[in-house]
This record gives C-alpha cells, structure tokens and sequence, in this order.
DNA sequence: AATAAGTATTAGGTTACCCTAACTTAAAAA
DNA sequence: TTTTTAAGTTAGGGTAACCTAATACTTATT
C-alpha cells in the first residue's frame, strides 16, 4: 500500500508506451493521462529515476528500466486479476469491476494474490478481455485485432474492449454485445466505416467506426482472409 | 482509500476509548497507538476536529462525534470482515489474516464489502473472536470474559484473544489452544495466577497469567459460579 | 521568415503529515 | 514544599505531491 503514486506513475508510462504503442512518452502525455500537470510529473520524474524505475531526456522521452517495468506489471497484473475475481466470485458485472480494482491493485499481500489467482485457475484474461500476466511478468499471446480491421465474412469472437468507460461498456450491454460472444461480419459501409453485425439468432447489430475501433475480436472462419 | 490517515487516527481513537475502555483519550495514548510523536497528534486533531469527527480538550481528552465514531465502526468492520472472508474462503490461518486486512480495511468500496460480508453468511465473530459490527454500526452481544477470570470447573469456550502479534497467536497454536476450542478449569495456582486447563483428551496445558489476561472465553458450564 | 501554438522547464507556493527542540503545565516523589 | 518527572503545547523544519505563473524551446501555420 506504500508507494501508490509510484505504481500510478509506473502504471500510467507503461500503459502509454505499451498498451497504447507510442513510441515516445512525454511527461505532457503522462500529465494527461493521471490527470494532474506537466510540472508535477517533471518532478516526480526525478524521484522515479533516482530509484532507477526510468529514464528520461526530452529527445527520446520516457524509458521504464527492466525494474520500473516489473513494477508496473505487478499492478496491471494485480488490477486484473482482481477484476476477474469481482466477476468471478463476487458477482460484480462488466462495468462495475474497474473502480473496485483501481484500489485494490495497490495492496501488496503477495500470498493474497497469488491465492486468488489460483483459485481462478489461472485465467489468461480479464472481464474486458485484457491479458493477465503471470507471475513471471509474461504477457499470454492471442491473435486479437480490431473489429473495425475486420472484412466481410470474419466470424468474430468478441475478446476485449479498448475502452473501460462505464457509458461505453453499458452501451454494448444494451445493444447485446458481450465478452465472448460470436458475430458474423454481416456488411461493411465504405462510407463512414460502420460494420454490420450478424449473432446467431439472426439478429443484426449496427456498429459506428468510433465503437468499432474499441472492440477487439478474433476470427474463427477458417482461411480466412483477414489473417 | 482517501483518508487513510483519518482511518487510522479515528480507529486508533476508537479502539482506545472503547476496546480499551479508557476513560480518557490523550494525545500521549494516540501517538503510542500510531507509532509516531504527540505533537503529530496534537496537529492532527484540529484537523479532525475540524471535520467534526471529534472534540479534544485538555481536561476531557479526545472524544469522538457520532459521525467519527460511524467511521471508525466501519475501518473495523472491513477489517475484521476481510480477515474473515481471508481465513475461511481463501486459507489464511490465524496469524496471517491481519496484516492482509490491515491494508484492505481502506478500500471503500460498498458493493465489495457488502458482498463478501453476504458470501461469509453475515458473521458476528472474526478469527479472532472480535465481534463484527453489522452494517447499522452495532455490534453482537456475548457473554465473554478474560481466562483469567475464571474459576476453578469452569467449562471455557475459547471465544476470543485480545492480542494479535504473531508470536503470540504462533505460540498459542503451539501449547495446541484454539479458536473454538472447549477445556476446563482444572487448577488455579494462587501465587502466580497461572491456570491449568484440561482438553477434550484429557491433556493439560499450563498457562501463564500472562497469557491467561489475554485470552477471552464463554463459560458453558450450566449454573457456573463465575457468572 | 514571422507568428502562433504547443511543450518543457524553472521558480515559487500550498497542504498533509511527519519530525525535533524547547517551553509550559500538571502530577508524583522526595 | 520543593524537586523531579511526565504530559501537553508551540515553534520551526523537512519531504512528498500537488499547484500556478512565467520563461524557454519547438514545431506548425500563415
């Protein structure tokens, strides 16, 4: 439970660098993202790499060290895991998992996460389809792509969300799209990139480019082209 | 987890005042509890009172408002519910359980806290023995009384202890005394109030009035003198 | 190239929470 | 009753994590 500015600021770089794939992390960038200003990351920036978590120069901005790295995959990892226990265990839905976890990742007992680890069996991902690393820091592999980069005739598997906004995720509830649900890509509208959706009762769904972009899925037709 | 500190100093407070049973509540007392020097405290305690979660006079000492109080209840009632929830749903044993709950009696989240206090079946008592305040704030009613207050034939139920160091909960695993466990009064050495218990398998232990003060039990002998 | 716009950085300030040192009172012991 | 000891209090400091305002660079835009 010390140090949760550290696994906030950590969270955060890796987040923009790696989930995100900027090439270069800005302490604007980081600012944004904790929602707070530019001068108080430059400062804490200092403090960060006097512990050897980073590195930093305006040229090629921020570079985690293979330490500050482990750190901030300890709190996604602990952050996910809780959130797949919530769903799991504690009946908390989609939406409701994020903000319990924001607090919980923070909590170090490593007897506690390694328990409730186990006794999910392990899972690979999270409520929102997010990996979980495992206890070596090794992210699981998966052939996810966005479903906006589907082409006609995909049979999506729906495995993540790319957004964990409460309106957002309410918003695929409402329209019946779920984790783990299957689609055939139906239509795709040139104009404006919008994708129609098929599911197995034959019912359509209509899908703006803008949700699109956040949703990510993996195809099972087999041969598919898309690959 | 905002206000943690004032978690802190509220319980501190509380478990002064009312699990201690002192009369009064000084700064010295407080500062002891905390680990860190009165003039903190005394600091402090504008800061509190100013958010009417208390009063503090010379004379009378600290006294919580009802809302501090309410505060407080709930830090311990998280707290011994997480121990619960550690010991009987995901295998941490006596001396484990504190630390673990030390850090997720900050995390406010209602929904979780009202659900595992469900999933546990709405305990009244934690490992420990302490009572678990239900949700208005109150606390269950039972007739428990020091070991050391006991009397020759009493039938004692082990109900509760009032120290939760490690070495103390390690040794009493050790002499084979638990947490539910029945004996019997057999001895009660004047000079040093040390008493002489009987198990189930008519194996005796011997224990200091060190420790026989910091054990709590229920006599379950019928017409028992002792009540 | 000149100007506007945005980013990085420095300087200086605030609040929360802790500290030590020194002083004041009150209580206990001689 | 005087002295010693303990507790309460004030003053002044330190650090962490935030802030605003101002300055220094860059990069776009015109």
């Amino acid at each position: 439970m010390n140090n949760i500015t550290d696994d906030n600021y950590l969270k955060a770089i890796y987040h923009l660098r790696y989930t995100e794939n900027q090439k270069l992390v800005s302490p604007t960038m980081v600012a944004n993202e904790l929602l707070i200003k530019s001068p108080s990351v430059l400062e804490k920036l200092k403090g960060l790499s006097s512990k050897k978590y980073l590195t930093y120069t305006k040229e090629s901005g921020i570079s985690l060290s293979k330490n500050g790295k482990e750190i901030a995959i300890n709190v996604i990892r602990r952050h996910r895991i809780w959130e797949t226990y919530l769903h799991k265990h504690l009946g908390f839905n989609w939406s409701e998992v994020h903000e319990a976890a924001e607090d919980l990742e923070h909590v170090r007992n490593e007897k506690l996460i390694d328990k409730i680890y186990e006794v999910l069996g392990y899972p690979e991902f999270d409520p929102h389809g997010d990996p979980i690393p495992n206890k070596q820091g090794v992210f699981p592999k998966s052939e996810r792509r966005l479903l906006s980069s589907s082409i006609l005739g995909c049979k999506v598997l729906i495995v993540g969300v790319n957004e964990h906004s409460d309106s957002f995720l309410k918003y695929l509830s409402e329209i019946n799209l779920n984790l783990n649900d299957k689609f055939i890509i139906q239509k795709i509208i040139e104009y404006d990139g919008s994708v129609q959706l098929k599911n197995k009762r034959n019912e359509f769904i209509q899908i703006s480019k803008l949700i699109a972009d956040k949703i990510m899925v993996r195809c099972e037709k087999p041969n598919c082209e898309c690959r």
